[in-house]
DNA sequence: TTATGGAGGTTGACACTGTCAACCTAAGGA
DNA sequence: TCCTTAGGTTGACAGTGTCAACCTCCATAA
């Protein structure tokens, strides 16, 4: 418990800037802002960070850091590997809705797409989790035999998509569409070799 | 051909903007810059759109007409259904490919979502163009039958969470991930009846 | 012990942005 | 004929990212 409590700088400066994110969107991250946050002029973010962009790329780094302990821990969990990928995806649906700005940032950014280093690393490893349930569920023969890399990609991508599409006001619930849990079970239900839906 | 090619100066407008857009990416669509390209004062916009985001949302507007008239030549079309799907399919992994600041707007832009009105109007049409050739492509028994909205809505977002790892720089392909097209073919497949990949 | 240099902080300025307000002007209906 | 108004202009404003210059410790080499 008393292990570095004491925050570096720097380490403030992108708490504040998550923060700033999660209560007021992408707009409320102005240097401005994140520098008064920190109790600090308006320019110190400078001393710490190139720009604004590589400010947001450590707050990237340090949430996908935070994702991907999550994702470990549903995955070194001693549920079914079926429950493992609807946690799993119940993480990002979960994630995407009480942090939407965040996780546009995450996963919807340009910028964070060009920064590499930290940042992709991070990004490989909450991946690398997620592909990891979902070649248990393969093993589990609840998932098609195909190469899990790919696979996984699909299955996220679909969720990514999905969780997109909501926050873009493109579900038309209205219309039929169920939510983006439901489609998702639906979606491993059509691809699981014994699924319900296969005829 | 001589069908109204005077331009009301609000559509040189939005063209330019889309234009700016186009070549420049997000930041380079400046209201000033829009009124320049048109030839008019850096207030002039004011006179036709409420403000920046009202402009966009025209863009978006313009562009889901584009799309949807696209959408529309490959629905009618005499191809088998599954062509038609991979058309369609292949119309948006092109379109994010040359134009992919105009792609996040219509698709990954939550003040886009926030807009109304024609625009969601707009997007409710393409959409329905893609339901319509996934319903068909169900009718012909290369889908499940499951109700073709939802259906539709999970292979659209697939394809777009395949599309947003791409320009974030989140496929790896290095690592055995294939490329977009390549990877909604295996979706098709898997989700097929008939799959070859199915056991 | 001293000096020195750099890390981390500050203030002030700059150009650029969206937006507002005020003004101008021409066309067209009362 | 007058006057309303759509569509255009210029000028200003606050807020933004960023740069430059300056200050101020404190660790370390001499």
């Amino acid at each position: 418990m008393t292990t570095a409590t004491n925050k570096t700088t720097g380490e403030k400066l992108v708490e504040a800037a998550a923060d700033l994110l999660d209560s007021g969107g992408e707009n409320a991250v102005t240097l401005r802002a994140v520098g008064m946050a920190a109790g600090l002029s308006h320019n110190a973010p400078y001393k710490h960070f190139a720009n604004r962009n590589a400010l947001l790329a450590a707050v990237a780094a340090a949430s996908f850091e935070d994702l991907a302990r999550a994702a470990n821990a549903i995955r070194t969990s001693s549920r079914p590997p079926a429950e493992k990928m609807a946690d799993a995806i119940g993480l990002l649906i979960d994630y995407s809705q009480r942090r939407p700005a965040r996780y546009r940032l995450l996963f919807n950014n340009p910028e964070t797409a060009a920064a590499g280093g930290e940042l992709k690393e991070r990004a490989l490893e909450t991946f690398e989790q997620f592909r990891s349930i979902v070649q248990e569920c393969q093993e589990a023969g609840v998932l098609p035999d195909v190469p899990s890399q790919t696979l996984a990609s699909l299955i996220f991508a679909s969720a990514h998509g999905l969780l997109a599409m909501e926050g873009n006001g493109q579900m038309h619930p209205e219309k039929g569409l169920s939510d983006v849990a439901t489609s998702m079970e639906l979606l491993l239900d059509l691809l699981s070799p014994n699924g319900k839906s296969r005829r």
